[in-house]
DNA sequence: ACAAAAGTGTTGCGCCTACACCCATGA
DNA sequence: TCATGGGTGTAGGCGCAACACTTTTGT
């Protein structure tokens, strides 16, 4: 029963990879989806996907699969689970490799490829997908809390400046919480990862809130390391 | 380019399942491999592996692989990444679906299957291992320490009674650092997941020291908790 | 009696939360 | 000048690490 002895044998199956786009316009978490275009399942709404070619990895046909919908390379996209059910497909049997992926909604918008329908979708009123999907975007939802919690990923979502009350809303989206804002703004700041400018948003408030960059050096060197930066990060997942 | 229109002409590939079954000896963390018995590779020592079959997920398949290796059903299984470069395995295209398996290595002792001169190496001095096979062993690590720092999982590692220096050590390996014995036995015991035994185990020392049970209960009801187990979970991951 | 490991007590520091307060500015 | 959101200051408490101390018992 060794692997060679059945090397002749053995099922070979078609492998899928699937993305969970995550966006965030500025109040809420969304996700992307598209329109499937053919039988079965036309009209229905399912997660941005494709299969693994021939000379390719899982992580080399997401990111290709992103750029075709979205123009844009160098997305962050983390595997975060591989689905195998036997029957999650009823036309072929089909495995697939799951990602999330971190996109600033404001650069896709700027390079849409309208031929898939794409469309934004809060994270928490998804319309019914097809297969297994919609337990894919649970799933994802839930490995983006549970990271985000001791790492900084959530950067990923906004644009190259931002504001921390702006910060603070997509935390606490996230986290479908509220936080003293005095508090998370230390928090924030103590990372030192943030680099203060000079002007001002003001457009939620006469007084204006500053908007900071990433500090992208400081930032890369930081990735793994973790970060005590939601208060109680019990009972995620 | 939906997925339709390549249902046709997609590539089907072979998948595999791989575990890494750790277990603890009671002073290190240990990793169970099996030696290969054909060509290529013969002779070198690789995970316990096997390929998912028509009618079953990776799932059921590790569940299978496992049970055939050592005789025991239920096992702790976590899927922590799928492998899928082109080139990493030279005799046929193959996905790997890589799971670890936390077993008590006693009970391992009593139903092992002998056909695949299987052998128990620490963690920090395995062999050369054949395939991705060496970066699949050092991920599933990691992955282990990043899940211990705060889920109770280390537990399946252990005899059914086991005292708290037995699991100090366990931790102490795991994590390659040195804790407090006073701190750690308040921060086990905060957790209400003990229960204290009346007989000490005395192989030790002189005075012995209490045997504990986990509260089964308890400890399924916790498992999706996160507790600061761990003091300094910087660097992890 | 003493050595050696198990287990308990205690103290002080640091962080974090809660909440009060000040700031800037458009209307 | 007042309303509004941005931002700072601070006090209390809790948790945790460090380490001293007590307990137990075989030799």
């Amino acid at each position: 029963m060794t692997k060679d002895k059945r090397y002749q044998h053995i099922t070979k199956f078609t492998v899928a990879v699937d993305c969970i786009v995550f966006g965030f316009d500025g109040t809420r978490l969304k996700i992307l989806l598209v329109k499937r275009g053919l039988e079965p399942e036309k009209g229905k709404w399912s997660l941005m996907g494709g299969f693994v070619n021939d000379n390719e990895s899982a992580e080399t046909a997401a990111n290709r699969i992103l750029k075709s919908l979205t123009g844009l390379e160098g997305i962050y996209l983390e595997q975060y689970q591989t689905f195998s059910s036997p029957d999650r497909d009823p036309v072929q049997r089909t495995i697939s490799v799951a990602y999330f992926a971190l996109i600033d909604i404001n650069k896709y918008q700027e390079s849409i490829n309208t031929d898939f329908e794409a469309q934004w979708f809060n994270i928490k009123e998804f319309p019914q997908l097809i297969f297994d999907h919609g337990d894919m975007v649970h799933l994802a939802q839930k490995k983006l809390q549970y990271k985000a919690a001791s790492h900084t990923i959530l950067f990923e979502l906004l644009p190259e400046k931002f504001t921390l009350p702006l910060l603070q809303s997509l935390f606490e989206d996230v986290f479908d919480t509220s936080f003293d804002k005095g508090n998370f703004s230390r928090k924030m700041l103590s990372t030192k990862l943030l680099i203060k400018q000079k002007e001002k948003d003001k457009s939620n408030s006469k007084k204006g809130a500053f908007y900071y960059k990433l500090d992208k050096k400081h930032y890369q060197e930081n990735l793994h390391k973790i970060l005590k930066l939601i208060p109680n990060p019990n009972q995620l997942l």
